[in-house]
DNA sequence: TTGTAAGCGTTATCAT
DNA sequence: ATGATAACGCTTACAA
């Protein structure tokens, strides 16, 4: 008993500890812990007592002792590959909206597109040992990957779904999607289809891979209709490579964009240049952004359920880290051709 | 001496400890770990030693265990009203890219634009000890600003200048913005200017009051051309309100919008009605999202550093977690009306 | 400049 | 069902 508590010592928070609610609850320090975390074995009335003394004492756990003797925090890691894509930006309020309430603080990392960045983001961030991860699709360095699977941390992959169908996933086959941009374009009437996408992630290439094989299925692939860039996806991008295939391949009578942004680039260029939409050329975009369906004319595109991914996701690790096991690991959310003006 | 390492003990997280990389570099522990936190007493030689033994080892700090021995943690809270606006996603970008580098853990806190969820997150937030805040503008329940200050917390101020000038802050000023766009404006001819206004933030308003200072003293303040709405900005709410702006007064001769996304809504709506702008009205967005030059017709906007804010914002703050003062705490970064098609 | 001892606030273990 | 004890991995205080 060498002083009280309000010490100045700097070690200290000079909050109260759990050592005090035990005390004022009249309880030993590991019955209030186990009381406050809702383990069963406490009696109903010490549970009172010690909630009413956390409460009166205004207690909140220190996450880092808590961390420190459970060697499990409380904190999950989530990793998207851009932030500036407004896709990302609701799927993660999704996921702190499921996650908070339960406790668990949510740790972003932004990888912009690097599989690198990706890598090193999973090494910094293991060192708070998250109880759960979140990732965005399967294309990782092999590293990462083995870091993951050698962490025995539960871990759940957003967006696309596992083609070995082993790994927990929550999201849509991107593959597919591309297939039924194409579908649609043809069905239209349309006879020559381009392929615009930029920031080539996995995801824009499996769409493009979709949507190629459709066009072949149809006879109707042109590989010189194709235009790819690793350039950041944007507005500004989107006009430039729109003009850019209309003025190599100006017999082109639709294109599908592997983003929105891009799309609605596109319809912009097209009105500043008297290029007629859906006339000349049908537009159909990807992701259905806010600003899509308010575009001159407006924009057809292939809505995707972002929002769905990361609460179901979320839910989905919840499970896991709960110490359950999943009976269906991948989880296909589907995606929704809306069919407006541009098409 | 109980037990080997890998003992599979529930507590232990499996790697390597400080111990051990003291052990290997034949010192002690207390000076492993003053070596590794770069304190200058320990002879460089036996740092080289450290660090060598730390690096084969693949040692990496337990962040749960030093926030708790040393009663502080390496992580900063941010706290933003809102991720749906780029503009503050740029700002996080720009905030991280300094903050990371130095070893700090950034927790993301977005508060929807409520008082109440900002207090919340930040009571919540405090659990963890924070070595540094960050928020956003100056307006929050007493009970939030009286935590931050009971805190001590190093606490830096964005995107908008403390008036008494006493918070470290960086940002510029909204109401001086809404004066420059006012002066615009009416250096343009224009002679009845409304302003649009949604998600009725503090700055949103401030600007407003700039705009409205500006048109009393040139004589051109009109109070039934203002148009504000609680409801979230959006490209879709832009739109709706311009039209119900134009069919209200249909002598508008300008409008200032309390966001881009607000004005690109209303130059899509403009061209779907055949408004045209700018002769017949001139429309002027606010902070020059990246789509906004490729509008059509091209959107004049008034551009703000919020890059540089995040960027200057954090430096700020490290300073500050460093222990010292600041000699000039309200850092002004300005803005830049750009002039483009639509005024 | 380096090391010893102790403690940060919590939870796991094992006994009762 | 509850508690005593030790331990988690690191850093502060102080001694050498």
């Amino acid at each position: 008993m060498t002083s009280s508590k309000n010490d100045k010592n700097p070690r200290t928070t000079g909050r109260p500890t759990l050592n005090e609610v035990a005390r004022l609850a009249g309880v030993s320090p590991i019955t209030a812990s186990r009381a406050l975390r809702g383990i069963s074995t406490v009696a109903t009335e010490l549970v009172e007592k010690v909630q009413q003394a956390a409460q009166e004492l205004n207690y909140v756990v220190n996450p880092a002792a808590r961390a420190l003797a459970s060697a499990q925090s409380q904190s999950v890691v989530v990793l998207v590959p851009s932030l500036s894509n407004l896709l990302f930006i609701e799927t993660l309020e999704a996921i702190h909206q499921v996650l908070r309430p339960k406790g668990f603080e949510v740790l972003i990392g932004n990888y912009h597109y690097s599989r690198d960045e990706e890598e090193n983001l999973l090494r910094n961030y293991m060192a708070y040992q998250p109880r759960g991860l979140l990732l965005t699709g399967f294309d990782r360095t092999e590293s990462a990957r083995r870091m993951v699977e050698a962490s025995k941390i539960p871990c759940v992959y957003m967006m696309d779904l596992d083609p070995g169908a082993g790994l927990n996933c929550v999201g849509f086959s991107q593959v597919s999607a591309g297939e039924t941009a194409a579908r649609h374009l043809i069905s239209r009437g349309r006879r020559k289809l381009a392929y615009i996408g930029a920031q080539l992630d996995q995801r824009t290439l499996l769409r493009g891979e979709g949507f190629r094989r459709a066009l072949q299925h149809a006879n109707l692939h042109d590989p010189d209709l194709e235009l790819l860039t690793p350039r950041p996806s944007s507005v500004g991008l989107g006009g430039e490579l729109f003009l850019q295939m209309m003025a190599a391949h100006p017999q082109v009578d639709a294109i599908f964009f592997g983003n929105d942004d891009l799309a609605q680039g596109a319809l912009l260029e097209a009105m500043r240049h008297g290029i007629k939409v859906p006339q000349q050329v049908a537009v159909l975009g990807f992701n259905d952004l806010p600003a899509s369906a308010h575009m001159v004319p407006r924009l057809s595109s292939i809505s995707t359920p972002r929002e769905a991914i990361g609460r179901r996701a979320a839910e989905h690790l919840l499970t896991l880290m709960a110490g359950n096991t999943i009976a269906r690991p991948v989880v296909d959310l589907g995606f929704e051709l809306k069919v407006r003006e541009s098409t």
